[in-house]
DNA sequence: AACTATTTATAAGA
DNA sequence: TTCTTATAAATAGTT
């Protein structure tokens, strides 16, 4: 339901994540509360953000879905003991704290330390995911980099333009007599050559370049 | 989004409010999925229907969800009723949720993922970065093969050691009379040398040695 | 934050 | 309930 279909997975980038979310959150509310008033029944959403920032929704109070639910959970067999809280915040701790743990040990391998342990194969693979990665990374900056050019570029060809016009004023106004021929940039394309990342490419491979040199092209 | 437009009301008949409460709670459990999914949220849903069945969805835990909210409102309204112990246990999910989230968003990053809003500098310090850890992961791996290589040289030279001894048996007992001389593997040197990771290397170190010269110019 | 081309959800009917 | 289909609603990509 909008001008592309898209696949559910998370979104990579974070500001359309966010405006994603800022419209499917009002969208669930909404479908949220129509379902409550057309069926009669009780209902209660919670959402956290990525940035622990809380949403919710409910038809008659959360306090009153969350009692009806744990009421609900008991009947099957939870037992609610008096430290029930405190062994459910310890479940969760120990929950994040293995999944940062695992994360933290994949991370390390990633940027090359705790290989030790590791077979051949694995470090093939870390080896892999580690050349896409640069690939990726570096795709990125040669974007961002020609995207900088070009814009330069493009501004300079402005002035230049500018320039040319205040010349010819001048020219105009004033006849031949004090003009300093040399100060006239008639040369701004040729500068601007030089501004183009050969160089720069020079050091990084080719196929990207011959991507990138299209792009210029455009 | 049906054949005729509805007005949010409370639907009178029994049998389509029942239907129409099956569809949209599906509808409703799907978009929750989606919305946790592609926006990376915490979402839970309780649905109860006018008979009572209860109907839910948690990306996580419905626990979870619930003990979160409950903090998240204890948070807002600096309720300070729980006991110690319990706060103590929320400020360490807090911060271990807190720390995930980073270590994630850093990884998602140096996997090339999440790109987007990022410097020029910023990736040219994750480039550096997955360099370094690429020549890291290459040395252990280059490591292991020389050593694996090594180990087979090794054994290799004692079997052949070994083999001359009992060249020499056989010899001295039997005569010269019905020995295969071809068996007598004497050029074992010469076909380890022929693993020797020479070749290996040259497919290998080359995109490195690039690299590193192109940042001693830099 | 608005716009709109599309996709998706679903009301009605079977 | 489940399927089908016409139509309303949601929303992805764009401005």
């Amino acid at each position: 339901m909008g001008r592309g279909k898209i696949v559910i997975r998370r979104i990579d980038d974070a500001t359309s994540r966010q405006v994603t979310f800022s419209k499917r959150r009002n969208g669930l509310l909404k479908k949220a509360k129509e379902l409550a008033i057309l069926c009669d029944a009780q209902v209660g959403v919670a959402v956290f953000s990525s940035t622990g920032r809380l949403y919710e929704f409910s038809n008659t109070s959360m306090k009153s879905v969350i009692d009806r639910y744990t009421a609900s959970k008991e009947e099957q067999h939870l037992i609610t003991s008096s430290s029930a809280e405190v062994k459910a915040w310890q479940r969760e701790t120990t929950s994040l704290r293995q999944q940062l743990h695992n994360l933290q040990e994949n991370h390390r391998q990633l940027i090359g330390q705790d290989l030790s342990g590791l077979s051949v194969k694995d470090l093939q693979n870390i080896e892999s995911q580690l050349e896409i990665s640069l690939c990726s990374v570096r795709m990125k900056k040669d974007q961002l980099l020609i995207e900088e050019i070009q814009e330069l570029h493009r501004k300079g060809k402005l002035i230049q333009q500018d320039n040319i016009e205040l010349y010819k004023k001048v020219h105009d106004t004033k006849g031949m007599n004090d003009i300093d021929r040399s100060s006239i940039p008639y040369n701004f394309n040729i500068a601007s050559e030089q501004l183009c990342p050969d160089k720069y490419y020079a050091s990084h491979n080719k196929m990207q370049m011959n991507l990138k040199v299209g792009d210029l092209q455009s």
